[in-house]
DNA sequence: ATGACTGATGGAATCAGA
């Protein structure tokens, strides 16, 4: 089974880079981001047409996140980040998908830091954090995909000191990292690509892509029921290079589910805390 | 330290992104 994740930034306009990307590599469940779309103007007929079926928490704006499953229904856990009733923004959703827990998460910028748009991002985390840690007790198998916007490390930025007082850089955002990954969480496309400079996103700016001025910052973390099944994972960085691009490229893994049978979720027991 | 580029909103200029 293919996860893909792809913050779109802007769905409406993006629309036709997406459906042409589906086409191609055909994933069985795709987590998008940045939807930046009010819930009634999400393109399900042309998602449905294309061969997916969506559940999806919008916003007017900004914020936005979905999650589509080939030729099923994503079966919805949850909307909303468990931990602060005042939070309305748009950046988390659950689902069940071929039996794995999948969240879809869009983790906020942060800049500039410090100030009040640093401390969310540092409170979103610790939400995340917290769900997470449940999630691992139940035992389920769970894929956290999504634009985190964190580098982990060094080597998941083009030019590391030029973003050490960046928020998505920070020592204090690279810790919270470091925490959620430490709770048992396998990060999948670093475990594929050890050594590699490889990264998910490029400015607009300054001919980023052209000079592979880089981040990596969409991840697809793994539960330890998940993480033998783990085969391959990549970048699809030519969508980055094509008309009227995202500023971030599709990022995805794939999973040997036959490995883990008896540990996928039944129909039946989808009900999660 | 700043700006470059893009999308959404609203119908120009501004906010937000990372």
């Amino acid at each position: 089974m293919r996860i893909a994740t792809f913050n779109v930034n802007g769905i409406t306009s993006r629309l036709p880079a997406l459906l042409q990307w589906l086409e191609e590599t055909q994933p069985d469940v795709a987590c998008l981001q940045e939807l930046k779309a009010p819930q009634e103007r999400f393109p399900e007929a042309a998602l449905n047409e294309a061969g997916y079926q969506a559940i999806w928490h919008g916003q007017k704006s900004w914020n936005g996140v979905a999650i589509l499953g080939k030729g099923v229904a994503p079966q919805e856990v949850g909307r909303g980040l468990a931990g602060d009733p005042e939070d309305l923004q748009s950046r988390y959703i659950e689902a069940v998908v071929n039996g794995v827990m999948v969240v879809c998460l869009y983790l906020p910028n942060g800049n500039p830091a410090p100030g009040p748009k640093f401390d969310y991002k540092l409170k979103w985390f610790e939400r995340l954090i917290a769900r997470a840690a449940e999630l691992l007790e139940t035992g389920v198998p769970a894929v956290l995909a999504g634009d985190f916007n964190v580098m982990p490390t060094e080597l998941d930025v083009y030019k590391p000191e030029r973003w050490v007082n960046d928020a998505l850089f920070r020592p204090e955002t690279r810790e919270a990292f470091h925490r959620l990954v430490a709770q048992g969480w396998t990060d999948s496309l670093r475990t594929m690509h050890p050594d590699e400079r490889i990264y998910t996103f490029w400015d607009y700016f300054r001919n980023a892509f052209g000079r592979d001025a880089g981040l990596r910052i969409d991840h697809l973390l793994l539960s330890p029921s998940l993480a033998g099944a783990l085969k391959a994972s990549d970048v699809d960085r030519e969508v980055r290079g094509r008309e009227k691009p995202s500023d971030h490229a599709p990022t995805w893994i794939e999973l040997d589910l036959s490995k883990v049978h008896n540990k996928l979720l039944k129909p039946e027991k989808v009900a999660l805390p």
